[in-house]
DNA sequence: TTTAGGG
DNA sequence: CCCTAAA
């Protein structure tokens, strides 16, 4: 398994292009992009300031409660706007998803509750199964793979069969750690890991709670998590905000009241599920399934086919605990995607003409919504805009059995999937639209570009265990650098870097603030920020743009990756057979996949490699080479050099014989 | 582009 | 690792 992280960073300036481009989408009658990214803004704003509803959220089960709660104090005079947000859960909703009206009706045609098809579209209330009357709530079960069905109330729940223990022990090992290094050690386990995500498998209550996998009308599968609250650090910092879920998820599962050292869980954004479903399950669910059998088509269609072709791509959002909790984070954990989200908004146009409701945000610390706020009072249709934005970091967690391409898919598009490419927009994809192209990616580890789609990162050599020290993602230059940032100033970091790199435009910033502080608002030809980087990279790679980082144009020093033993080994290997000559066949037999070792670099390792086997041992630095590799350097070297030196002047070996011959003559070397 | 070497 | 002449 391996964990990468992206940061997309959506600057002040490029948001003041975002909504430029916004009045011309609207024009268009499309939704734009700055109209998602003010939604997604929106949600996430609303996630982190959950705190501001508590009081008004205690009694309701859903988060939707909450939100609307959030939104109705606002509208206090507006009796009928309330009533909306009461009914639908949450206007802001309504304003980012693009085509409500089309899953509403698949989902009408699915389920038989229309009233709750918001919440089973967005899992609102995904924990609200434990309550009493759950059976009544909640309607877009699934069936997983390893559960099975009951029935209640006429309506079909999954049970989870017989794998208590292991979910148990999976969802504890999640738990403690924290992280999704645990996940990967083998498939199965994350499969139960997976499934005890959306599987209650504790106490007589929980016996049919498998809830929460539903399915959307493009036939993908959402699968809800839970989360458990850190306690007691949490417990009692949380302000009843979403305490309904969280007091349902305590109650339900008891193991974690126990859990000393749990991070926190929680439901995912819908609006992350819904992209990260969109590029997750783009792959699997091509064909959309027909809804009528809405059990049968996820099963089918969704989770079988998601498991059994091992594709499985999780996002987890890291957790912080470093950072104080007093920001809200969270855990997001799921076994498709996660986000944290982070938004600062001010006001922005929106499109009643469209009966999208806005809703106000205020960004945090700062009243900036309070413009907003005075005029609701006379108009339903709230105004707000973006200020800012960040997504903070996505996790997401990728089989190393996964081909590079299908983690530049994950990461950049689903491009040609145009089934997706309508719905589930979200921030990547008004990133994307308003960029230009896709956010094609190419992918950089540790500084060479990883071409070959085809390979499974293990074979890139992506992996956990390998030393990642930084893995990039990279993005064409084509249409993107063509991106039109009419009000801002000239840009001559774009030229800059297409000089630099032809296929990609490579991005450099610093991690930790990739955002030139000195230049204030005036970031001039800020555009989107692509921060990716292993998970347990200390100080993560970072890729942008911007003018005062692009260091890429000119000589930055290749990160330093030293020669692993087991790299020296295949390297000695090498050169025995194919002898000093020959540093690209040398590079391709030992370092096939090693796309950042070029045959420069094996050559020059080959040429340490003998003058450290030369010296003495106590001259030699770094990483202690084992001797017996040194010796086998001087003796391939000794060996090569005079066969050079000599009558086979290419020495072409018998490809058969090659290793016995090499081996005797070594010996005779030595 | 690849080799071969110096820096 | 970088840089490059030379092949």
């Amino acid at each position: 398994m391996v964990s990468v992280a992206i940061k997309v960073l959506l600057y002040q300036k490029l948001l003041d292009q975002l909504e430029r481009h916004s009045h011309k989408n609207i024009d268009n009658d499309q939704i734009c992009a700055f109209e998602l990214l003010a939604a997604v803004a929106s949600e996430l704003l609303q996630e982190s300031e959950s705190s501001a509803c508590s009081n008004a959220a205690v009694g309701k089960d859903e988060l939707s409660d909450c939100r609307a709660v959030t939104k109705c104090e606002q509208l206090k005079e507006d009796k009928a706007v309330k009533s909306e947000c009461l009914d639908q859960g949450s206007c802001v909703e309504s304003a980012y998803i693009p085509e409500p009206a089309a899953q509403e009706q698949n989902l009408k045609y699915s389920l038989d509750r229309p009233n709750h098809i918001e919440n089973n579209i967005f899992h609102k209330n995904t924990c609200t199964v434990f309550n009493s009357d759950f059976s009544k709530k909640d309607r877009s079960y699934t069936k997983l793979e390893n559960c099975k069905e009951v029935n209640i109330d006429g309506k079909s729940y999954a049970e989870v069969e017989g794998r208590s223990s292991n979910l148990k022990d999976a969802r504890d090992k999640k738990i403690q750690t924290g992280t999704q290094k645990q996940l990967g050690d083998d498939s199965k386990k994350t499969e139960d890991l997976t499934v005890a995500n959306s599987c209650s498998v504790k106490g007589p209550i929980e016996k049919h709670v498998n809830n929460n996998a539903a399915i959307n009308s493009d036939g993908s599968v959402q699968f809800p998590w839970y989360r458990a609250v850190r306690r007691p650090s949490f417990g009692k910092q949380r302000n009843n905000v979403k305490l309904g879920i969280r007091d349902d998820d305590e109650n339900s599962y008891g193991f974690y009241r126990h859990s000393t050292n749990i991070r926190s869980f929680r439901q995912t954004s819908r609006v992350g599920y819904r992209r990260m479903r969109k590029m997750l399950t783009s792959r699997h669910c091509k064909a959309a399934p027909q809804l009528k059998d809405y059990e049968r088509s996820c099963s089918n269609y969704g989770m079988k086919s998601f498991y059994r072709n091992r594709k499985r791509v999780y996002a987890l959002e890291r957790c912080r605990l470093e950072i104080p909790s007093k920001r809200r984070r969270f855990c997001y954990c799921s076994s498709i995607a996660a986000y944290d989200w982070q938004a600062n908004c001010k006001s922005i146009s929106n499109s009643p003409e469209k009966g999208i409701k806005r809703d106000i945000i205020s960004p945090r610390g700062t009243g900036a919504s309070a413009s907003g706020r005075n005029h609701q009072k006379k108009d339903p249709n709230v105004k707000f805009s973006i200020k800012s934005f960040k997504v903070p970091e996505l996790i997401i967690e990728v089989s190393e059995t996964e081909t590079v391409g299908s983690l530049k898919e994950v990461m950049g598009s689903s491009r040609g999937n145009s089934l997706l490419q309508k719905r589930e927009r979200t921030v990547m994809e008004a990133v994307k639209t308003i960029l230009g192209s896709g956010l094609r990616v190419g992918m950089v580890l540790q500084g060479t570009k990883v071409r070959d789609d085809d390979r499974t990162l293990q074979q890139a050599g992506i992996s956990q265990n390998g030393n990642l020290d930084n893995l990039g993602f990279t993005r064409p230059p084509s249409p993107i650098l063509e991106l039109e940032l009419p009000s801002s100033s000239s840009d001559p970091s774009k030229i800059k870097m297409d000089k630099h790199d032809e296929d990609y435009q490579k991005l450099a910033l610093s991690p930790t603030n990739p955002i030139d502080p000195t230049s204030d608002g005036a970031i001039p030809n800020s555009r989107t920020l692509v921060i990716v980087s292993p998970l347990n990279a200390e100080a993560p790679m970072v890729v942008s743009v911007g003018p005062k980082n692009n260091r890429s144009d000119l000589s930055q020093r290749r990160t330093r990756r030293p020669f692993s033993a087991a790299e020296v080994e295949a390297l000695v290997e090498a050169v025995e057979q194919l002898g000093t000559g020959r540093w690209r066949d040398v590079k391709i037999r030992a370092f096939e996949y090693a796309d950042h070792r070029t045959y420069v670099d094996v050559k020059d390792k080959w040429k340490t490699l003998v003058h450290t086997a030369s010296i003495a041992p106590q001259q030699r630095r770094g990483e202690q080479v084992p001797q017996e590799l040194l010796d086998r350097v001087l003796a391939a070297h000794a060996y090569w050099s005079k066969k050079h030196g000599k009558h086979h002047a290419e020495a072409p070996k018998p490809v058969d014989a090659q290793a016995v011959v090499v081996n005797d003559s070594l010996n005779k070397a030595v």
